[in-house]
DNA sequence: ACATTGACCTGAGAGC
DNA sequence: TGCTCTCAGGTCAATG
């Protein structure tokens, strides 16, 4: 789930619950999931705080703390955010949970242990020691510092949009979407698509990772239609109805369509 | 420097 | 029912 688009709804479901509140406790359920961080630091850090904003860097999510530096948040491939008040309530494979004062929890949720949850002081080193790219919706990303980035590049396509070095917050789906739009297959290698081809996707990355993070997603607007609810078994192409073809690129699953798709060279 | 592969984790679903 | 195998929207370390 937690790719650019998955995060934004995460932020905005974090500013809902959490900006505001107070404090009263947290605690770590299961260290693995600090990669390394101390789960004492993570609560002194938090107790008696209030969460004070939140920022959103390609797949990372970054919440402050009044005071006193960022708890950081990652959500791997199974995370997600969950506000309950009965204790019930609390869900299966709560990693951190933070006890408001009023009585509410904030559970950050992690069924696969492949998220992180850290403290950090300064938001811009973190992801600079971690070498985290500009962000895919940022104002940065240019197509002039685009071009920088992929040109000339000589894996496929597909590896180097999921590489959170270069461009961070695409994952898996969005990158086929991506490719879908753009009429490209996964495979194709970067330095086989001319100028033109890189601006198209470009332009293309811009657009579906902003769609699909507004708060009404509407992907199905996109001028080809969306391949993202087509994946799967028995898939067929939104815009010729062939038969989604699967293949794996840079050891992920990829859905393509084999005649809007073409792989160059 | 760049690209590919396996490992890290757990759970769901398919097939036997 | 229960076992085994494969797969899952992410990333890092090790290898070519």
């Amino acid at each position: 789930m937690p790719e650019l688009p998955d995060v934004a709804n995460l932020k905005r479901y974090f500013d809902a619950t959490a900006l505001g509140r107070t404090v009263a406790r947290s605690s770590i359920t299961d260290g693995r999931i600090l990669g390394g961080a101390s789960a004492e630091l993570v609560a002194r850090r938090l107790k008696g705080r209030r969460f004070e904003g939140t920022h959103r860097h390609g797949k990372f999510l970054f919440a402050s703390i009044s005071g006193d530096g960022w708890l950081v948040l990652h959500f791997g491939m199974t995370g997600e955010l969950k506000l309950y008040k009965e204790e019930a309530d609390r869900p299966r494979h709560a990693r951190l949970v933070v006890d408001f004062e009023d009585g509410f929890h904030l559970a950050f949720v992690c069924v696969r242990l492949l998220g992180l949850v850290s403290i950090t002081d300064d938001v811009e080193e973190f992801l600079q020691d971690r070498g985290v790219g500009p962000d895919a919706l940022g104002g940065d990303l240019d197509l002039e510092r685009f071009l920088d980035i992929f040109q000339g590049r000589r894996g496929a396509v597909k590896g180097a949009l999921l590489k959170q070095s270069l461009v961070a917050g695409i994952g898996n789906v969005y990158a086929d979407e991506i490719l879908f739009q753009t009429g490209v297959r996964p495979d194709t290698k970067m330095n086989r698509l001319s100028g033109g081809e890189l601006e198209t996707l470009y332009r293309n990355l811009r657009v579906v990772l902003e769609k699909a993070a507004a708060p009404d997603e509407s992907l199905d607007e996109l001028p080809r239609g969306s391949i993202l609810p087509h994946r799967g078994a028995d898939g067929t192409c939104p815009r010729c109805s062939a038969g989604i073809r699967r293949m794996k690129v840079a050891g992920r699953s990829s859905y393509y369509c084999p005649k809007c798709q073409r792989k160059r060279g």
